[in-house]
DNA sequence: GCCAACGTTGGC
DNA sequence: GCCAACGTTGGC
C-alpha cells in the first residue's frame, strides 16, 4: 500500500463537504507531477487531506476508491482523477508549523516543494502525522 | 535546445 | 499584498 497527501484551498473543498458527500473525485490537477501520482494511486492507498492557503494543516486521512480515469471535468485527455471517500477525521489537526518544526519531518515533500498538490509521503511519516493528529500529548510534547 | 518572460501556487 | 519557487510558453 502506498501512503499520499493532498492539498485543497478549504474555501474551494473543505474536509467538512468532503465528509458531507461521503466520496468525490480529485479534479483539477493540471500539473503533470501531481497527475502522475494520481495515476500512481492503487485503490485502497490511504491519502492525507491538506487545508492550503487557509487552516494550513492536516485534517483528515482518507481513501482511494476509484484509480484514475479521464477528468471529467475537461476534454483535454491528459488529465485524471481518482475517487476518494473519507476515513477519518483527525482529532487534532496537524499544522504545517508542527510539521516543519520536528526534526523527523522537515524533509517531506509538503515543505521541501510547496506547490505540488499531490504528492507521495512515506509511511513512517503518514504514521507520524497520524499519530499527532490523533493524540494530543503528542501534540505538546513535539511542539 | 536554451533561456527570458510570464503565470501560478502557496506560505508569510 | 508580496514574493519565492517552480512550471510553461515562445522566440531565437
Amino acid at each position: 500500500m502506498n501512503y499520499w497527501l493532498v492539498k485543497s484551498e478549504p474555501f474551494k473543498y473543505s474536509w467538512e463537504e468532503f465528509l458531507r458527500d461521503g466520496w468525490t473525485y480529485w479534479d483539477g490537477v493540471r500539473n503533470y507531477q501531481a497527475r502522475n501520482n494520481l495515476k500512481s494511486m492503487k485503490k485502497g492507498d490511504r491519502v492525507l487531506f491538506y487545508h492550503s492557503n487557509k487552516g494550513l494543516e492536516v485534517v483528515g486521512i482518507s481513501e482511494v476508491i476509484r484509480e484514475y480515469y479521464q477528468d471529467p471535468t475537461t476534454e483535454d485527455e491528459r488529465w485524471v482523477v481518482v475517487d476518494l471517500k473519507p476515513v477519518e477525521t483527525l482529532e487534532n489537526k496537524v499544522s504545517l508549523k508542527q510539521i516543519k518544526s520536528d526534526e523527523r519531518l522537515k524533509d517531506i515533500a509538503l515543505i521541501r516543494q510547496s506547490r505540488l498538490s499531490v504528492m507521495k509521503i512515506e509511511k513512517k511519516h503518514f504514521d507520524m502525522i497520524v499519530e499527532l493528529g490523533r493524540n494530543a500529548s503528542e501534540f505538546v510534547k513535539n511542539r
